[in-house]
DNA sequence: GGGTCAAAGGTCAGTAATGGTCAAGAGCCC
DNA sequence: GGGCTCTTGACCATTACTGACCTTTGACCC
């Protein structure tokens, strides 16, 4: 495992205990023997909104950051995933939508799977970049639609 | 035995142990003192879907290609079904095979309901007759894919 | 209050470590 | 010879890590 999964585990730990988890950036890259500021790449990299997180900072004596696990309803989740979806979806866009819905136990795994399988480029792979986009955003809408009628 | 077969027998061999093999991809052609894109010829030649095995993988530092043997059982039913799609699908035709497989309990009403919105002519709207066709073939193998190994 | 300084955290660009794609050529079998 | 499968290499994309430099905040002093 690597540097970044690891401290990525160690964040998550944290985030058990109550959702939510404040960290000193240079006590944790000491920790880890590391450069500070390969925490914010960790933060940056798996600990974004799209994924389900909020992340509040001060900086100065006494600074912290602080990682928070966001919670919605599942309707208005789906319905706000939908409208932010506009005409055309890449594959990573996508599949970030879907780790914070599965995150969130908005979907489960086996209809995150599922999503997965049908939006991925590789379903899409006859399509043109442009067309292959924007059935992607079609196909997922119909999906999400279809989970938000169960 | 040429190159291709050797390295396919090894990653055969390592699949042995429990289904699935993490490898290095320029480790691994090392050892066989070949370019790393050999590795990936080997695997988009034998290591398909079609025939069984799931492929993911990740770039970067400390990354791998994992494959993995795509369970069987219930699993045989859907291999068939896999196998005698084709290159082309219509939606009634899919349709009856959602049907048929949600009336042999291989697939629950949550999944069907799930593929049938990936799979709908609404989904495909974009595309051309003949693109719809041969993408929803795609999609569905996909699908169909994705729930054998669930 | 305002100045100064030390203690945080933030940004960004560069480098390293992987894997992916594609097209061209080499071999092999009919 | 034609058409496969196999090999190779050049070039690309993604992810991880590091370090130099920047900004913000709080404490202390006057």
């Amino acid at each position: 495992m690597n540097l970044s999964a690891a401290i990525a585990k160690m964040i998550l730990e944290g985030l058990e205990i109550d959702g939510q988890i404040e960290l000193q950036r240079n006590e944790l890259a000491q920790q880890f023997g590391c450069v500070p500021s390969q925490i914010n790449y960790v933060i940056s990299s798996r600990f974004t909104p799209e994924q389900g997180y909020m992340v509040e900072s001060r900086r100065g004596g006494g600074g912290f950051i602080r990682i928070s696990r966001v919670k919605l309803g599942k309707g208005a989740l789906l319905m706000h995933v939908i409208n932010n979806i506009g005409q055309s979806l890449d594959e990573k866009t996508c599949r970030a939508h879907l780790l914070n819905l599965k995150h969130q136990s908005i979907i489960d795994k086996n209809s995150a799977d599922l999503m997965l399988a049908a939006t991925s480029d590789k379903a899409l792979k006859l399509l043109s970049d442009h067309t292959r986009e924007e059935t992607r955003a079609i196909i997922f809408k119909n999906l999400l639609l279809a989970v938000s009628k169960a």
